[in-house]
DNA sequence: AACCCTAGCAACCGCAAGGCT
DNA sequence: AAGCCTTGCGGTTGCTAGGGT
């Protein structure tokens, strides 16, 4: 029989999405949730396909996403975190708060690989290039396999990211650091998110009132949560943006109205 | 000014995993 | 247990903007 191909082809939209899809697809979601996202576009009005449409709203219309280029610690816990997990963007992604694993992939590429790169070490491996042979015998230091790891090598300064050599230790640890680095994170969501960005003012400014219902029910999670744990990964165990995380309503208030959903009716 | 090259990023594609019947 | 369906993931592609010649 074969595999059911995602969607029909046939008057399917593919390219670079525009605002007028954009804005269709946030209403709908802010509405509806997207609790099939195979059926969503007919539902939305949109000619796309289901998997174009979740790939556009967690890589680009969630309003928990950090938007600008990774800061210096990210960049260093991205680092740290492939050389214990590889190309596992998704969890790297599930460590990093309002970053995809799409951007951190690309970062990777374009950014850190050459970085890396011209300072000796092989972005694969995080071994010293000139040096990977001769560690070969030498895994007490530094050990080919990505679950023994224990030390990268010192690209930059690594005092904010330390990860434990077992992998229950790894993830205790990890979960101390990321919670102080996500607390962080999460300050600086709130104050930078989509400040910037006038297609979202746009995009979240109007035709969304109806939207109004859902922030308060289950559309978003138990308890009005505005997301899925889920949607950048099954493990995140760093916390989570929702109303409930904040410990006022009144800064929730405030956040909302940073990006524009002052319109949903609060 | 026009063309070429390159880097960066958004989006697509195919496969795998997991859930459901 | 098997097959189907949906979702998620990672690799890759292709477009675009910016810089250089």
């Amino acid at each position: 029989m074969g595999r059911q191909p995602c969607c029909d082809k046939l008057g399917v939209k593919k390219g670079p999405w525009t605002a007028e899809e954009d804005k269709k697809l946030i209403n709908f979601i802010l509405t509806n949730g997207h609790c099939c996202w195979r059926a969503l576009p007919k539902l939305a009005g949109l000619r796309r396909c289901g998997k174009s449409c979740r790939l556009r709203w967690t890589n680009y219309l969630r309003p928990d996403l950090k938007r600008g280029l990774l800061s210096h610690d990210e960049e260093q816990l991205v680092i740290d975190l492939h050389a214990h997990l590889g190309n596992k963007w998704s969890k790297i992604a599930s460590r990093l708060p309002g970053r995809t694993d799409n951007e951190i992939k690309n970062h990777w590429n374009t950014h850190i690989k050459k970085k890396l790169l011209k300072m000796g070490i092989d972005p694969m491996t995080h071994q010293p290039l000139n040096q990977e042979h001769s560690n070969i015998d030498n895994s007490k230091t530094i050990s080919s396999n990505p679950e023994d790891i224990s030390m990268e090598p010192k690209t930059t300064n690594t005092k904010d990211v330390e990860i434990s050599a077992t992998t229950t230790e790894e993830e205790s640890s990890s979960t101390v650091t990321d919670q102080n680095n996500s607390m962080d994170s999460e300050n600086h969501l709130i104050d930078n998110i989509y400040n910037d960005d006038e297609l979202f003012s746009y995009l979240w400014s109007d035709e969304t009132t109806k939207a109004e219902a859902s922030w308060s029910d289950s559309n978003f999670g138990v308890g009005g949560t505005l997301y899925d744990n889920n949607i950048s990964g099954a493990d995140t165990d760093f916390p989570i943006w929702s109303p409930e995380r904040i410990n006022d309503e009144k800064m929730f208030l405030d956040y909302c109205q940073d990006f524009g959903v002052h319109d949903f009716g609060f």
